[in-house]
DNA sequence: ATAAGGTACTTTGTAATGCAAGGTACTGTA
DNA sequence: TACAGTACCTTGCATTACAAAGTACCTTAT
């Protein structure tokens, strides 16, 4: 039956919030620093962020196919060598926009929210 | 080739940051006041949330499938009855944790954001 | 040498969602 | 009776997060 009730899911609800989002994080933490996936998924972590490297992986590349980041092989002490990322010209560029979209949707978002309080 | 450098469009960075978001908007809008697909757009328009009918109304649909919503015919003096919608207790309930997670984001990336400025 | 474990990067298939485009139907007016 | 305006709905496509599994390199212990 069509008007069957479905279980809402807050977790796919949180995940679904941060689709095609999560470009700007990242490159804000690229931006401020080269740095390889592992220390992004760290950064990300700590700041409730989280991702898994499935998500991560195909990101930076798409980033990196844009022309917003590039990398360079290091080698490293433990283990195999890493793709250090940094960011690009144009990257930050578009950075610039990405924020400025972004303090659009947090004003907004932020206003809706007290017009939702004064009404209650 | 797979180098080939692609135009990164913000237009669709945009569109993308809204993803799996506009539940919440919506939900504060339905939550504040009774009210109909066309004025939703409106709201959502004078926020500068843009959507268009072909995703409102799925939402929609959506949000009355999981009970987060009701809604009740109106006849209307200009046109074809409406669809009113008003949100329901469970509507509330998600609406709460909805905009927990909505903070726990926006400080997240403003969090980022300051790290990124004071590293440059 | 070789095995085991850790680190790093990648790929595949699935589910969810925004959007463009087109469609249906009701109402009032010329 | 035609037309314009309003309201609601559907289909197909592109994009993206995620789970899961895979490849490869490096170090350490046996």
């Amino acid at each position: 039956m069509s008007d069957a009730q479905q279980k809402y899911n807050v977790e796919n609800a949180k995940s679904q919030m941060r689709k095609g989002f999560l470009e700007f994080p990242v490159l804000l933490i690229i931006g401020a620093k080269v740095t390889y996936a592992p220390d992004i998924l760290k950064q990300l972590k700590e700041a409730n962020l989280l991702v898994v490297e499935g998500t991560l992986y195909p990101l930076l590349s798409r980033l990196k196919r844009f022309g917003l980041v590039e990398y360079q092989w290091q080698e490293s002490k433990s283990g195999p060598p890493r793709k250090m990322y940094s960011i690009t010209d144009q990257g930050k560029a578009v950075l610039k926009q990405l924020e400025a979209s972004w303090k659009s949707l947090d004003s907004s978002v932020n206003t809706l929210i007290k017009h939702y309080e004064k009404s209650n």
